[in-house]
RNA sequence: CGGGGUGUGGCGCAGCGGUAGCGCACUCGCUUUGGGAGCGAGGGGUCACAGGUUCAAAUCCUGUCACCCCGACCA
């Protein structure tokens, strides 16, 4: 390739980019504005991005270092497709429960098709079809393909979308031992991947939604602006997305059984009013809500200085919908809305947070009677609650199981981690013969990082005002040559020659030859803000010197042509 | 799906009953050019869409749609 060929694709005067001035209008996460004001992406409709030229190459550069990680693994790359058929979907039971519902259309036949949200199916399908033995076994399979799910809301810019593209890994085991070396194997893969793309992110344990199976682990990059909530120990041993994690409940001494008896409590509906008003601690009270839950009204009762988790409530009772019971709902059960207790109510399941037998015992409840309470129920006694478990929620500076205390961070989900079971392979048949002859479940893993919103993470991450500062590793280009009087044969002669000589050293250089304002040329490198910007202007060729400006040093330097060329040569 | 906000040239905005304007961008010319230039000359918009009120609608009314933000839900 001659000097021309390999500028034209990294030259700005050839290049398709286009720079915003301004913020778009509306628009609030800073990856969001950054993204569009730097020409990285074009928005096609809500949720749904193009990649423009900038973009694509970072966008490049992560799934190469995703590939170089999961090839180094053993991992084998494969491509699946995103239409699939819904027979497909039939057979994992997932066609109807998929939540949010799938995303499909009719061929001219009238035969159903899926538009992919994610490729379990398929490759279970894939290996039912082409795996035996015992002999066969393990390996992991992976690919990078684009995704479509139907987001209720996307937000942020690539930070949640509708279409993304997802690397996708399954790990394919005998045995639950080799299925934990898998996920242990991944575990390690994508600590590489994160560290390459200088990302730090936090690992947790996680709920594992509509995917299903039993162990999970979620990579959550910490960010102000992220939508996900964790709960990290202060000792560090313990870190939990807020939807899976567990703490230790405070315990008060048991008291001695009381008598019931009613009191009047008008327009006291809440626990915080009722604390107020009869001096009790919070952990006096019973706090009950009635969810409805697939259509079906079931009651949580907890103890009154927790918080109901949802989703725990929602594994348990294993059903899809789960939202708090309007009054309508709760009248036609016979129920009063703000007085609710599970006392004396039997048409309705209860399930019990485990902290109501943590102590005191005697609690204050509803009455099912307007303005009224009751004290002294005990729970034992009065409840007998047949259904206790751990529904609460985990909170800032609530007790860690590793001893800890529990501190509250956000963070923007860019990895997550399953250990699926046999949950898929029972379904869909993928079994093998083991050494007896018998035949058995695979025991699968699978394994995501959303490309899109890793390159928005990392800018979140890292930008400053109006710079998006990404990483070396993952910024579209490493060197902005910047040529002012472009015009000047000498200038255009050093700038070639200096972007050839630090090309070869493997450095990608884009190089803008555009003659246009100076403020316009400095302005678009700040925006872009790659880790080295060389000027080159007729004064470099008068003092013999070229001005680099390291961003990691946020400093400036005059080196010759030598010393350039040897420091590139040193990184 | 609830709550809020915004839709006017490519982008950011003003106009809020009398038939469309500003800045930037774009095209041409000259000058300038190490931090989003100056002067001059141009091109570009059925004011999101559909109804309605009015002599007259970007502007008022009704409905719809799109986008953004918060929540719900979700990887």
């Amino acid at each position: 390739m001659n000097i021309r060929q390999l500028l034209g694709s990294k030259k700005l005067s050839n290049f398709f980019w286009k720079t915003y001035r301004e913020d778009p209008q509306n628009i609030e996460a800073e990856s969001h504005k950054l993204l569009h004001r730097t020409g990285f992406i074009s928005q096609v409709s809500s949720g749904i991005f193009s990649f423009l030229p900038m973009g694509w190459r970072s966008i490049e550069k992560i799934k190469n270092i995703i590939r170089e990680e999961m090839n180094n693994s053993g991992s084998l790359e494969i491509n699946m497709p995103v239409v699939q058929p819904a027979e497909l979907w039939e057979a994992s039971g997932r066609l109807e429960t998929y939540i949010p519902p799938l995303a499909h259309f009719m061929d001219r036949r009238e035969n159903k098709y899926i538009i992919a949200p994610t490729h379990e199916e398929t490759v279970t399908d894939i290996v039912a079809k082409n795996v035996n033995s015992y002999r066969d076994l393990p390996f992991i399979l992976y690919h990078i393909q684009t995704k479509y799910r139907e987001e209720p809301r996307p937000r942020g810019g690539l930070l949640r979308v509708r279409e993304f593209e997802m690397k996708d890994a399954y790990s394919f085991d005998m045995n639950e031992e080799g299925m934990d070396v898998s996920y242990k194997k991944i575990i390690q893969v994508y600590k590489n991947i994160f560290s390459r793309c200088a990302t730090e992110i936090v690992i947790v344990d996680a709920d594992s939604g509509t995917i299903g199976g039993k162990e999970s682990n979620e990579f959550i990059m910490l960010a102000d602006s992220g939508e996900d909530i964790i709960l990290i120990s202060d000792k560090e041993k313990y870190s939990a997305n807020v939807e899976k994690a567990i703490f230790i409940k405070n315990e008060f001494k048991q008291e001695n059984p009381e008598n019931i008896r009613t009191i009047d409590t008008p327009n006291l509906k809440t626990i915080d009013s009722l604390q107020k008003e009869l001096s009790l601690p919070y952990h006096k009270f019973l706090k009950t809500v009635i969810y409805n839950a697939d259509d079906k009204l079931v009651g949580c009762v907890i103890r009154g200085d927790y918080k109901i988790n949802e989703t725990k409530v929602r594994n348990y009772l294993n059903v899809t919908e789960l939202t708090p019971a309007n009054d309508t709902e709760l009248n036609n059960a016979g129920l009063t809305p703000g007085f609710i207790s599970p006392y004396n109510t039997q048409k309705i399941k209860f399930i019990y947070d485990d902290s109501v037998l943590k102590g005191p015992g005697n609690f204050v409840a509803g009455a099912n009677v307007i303005d009224k309470h009751i004290l002294g129920i005990n729970i034992s006694k009065d409840l007998s609650p047949e259904i206790v478990l751990d529904i609460a929620e985990a909170e800032e500076g609530f007790s860690a199981i590793d001893g800890g205390i529990l501190r509250t961070k956000r963070g923007i989900e860019v990895g997550h981690v399953f250990k699926l079971g046999d949950v898929y392979s029972k379904k869909m048949s993928a079994t093998y013969s083991n050494q007896k002859g018998e035949e058995k479940n695979i025991l699968m893993g699978c394994y995501g990082i959303g490309v899109g919103r890793l390159l928005a993470a990392c800018i979140e991450a890292n930008y400053s005002n109006n710079s998006m500062n990404l990483p070396l590793t993952i910024a579209p280009f490493s060197v902005y040559l910047l040529a002012l009087q472009i015009k000047d044969e000498e200038v255009k002669n050093l700038s070639e020659k200096l972007f050839f000589e630090i090309d070869k050293l493997g450095f990608d250089v884009l190089y803008d030859d555009r003659d246009i304002q100076t403020g316009v040329k400095f302005n678009d490198s700040d925006l872009l803000s790659l880790p080295y910007r060389i000027v080159i202007s007729k004064r470099s060729i008068e003092k013999k010197q070229i001005e680099i400006y390291i961003r990691e040093d946020k400093k400036t330097y005059d080196y010759s042509y030598g010393e350039l060329i040897k420091f590139f040569e040193n990184i």
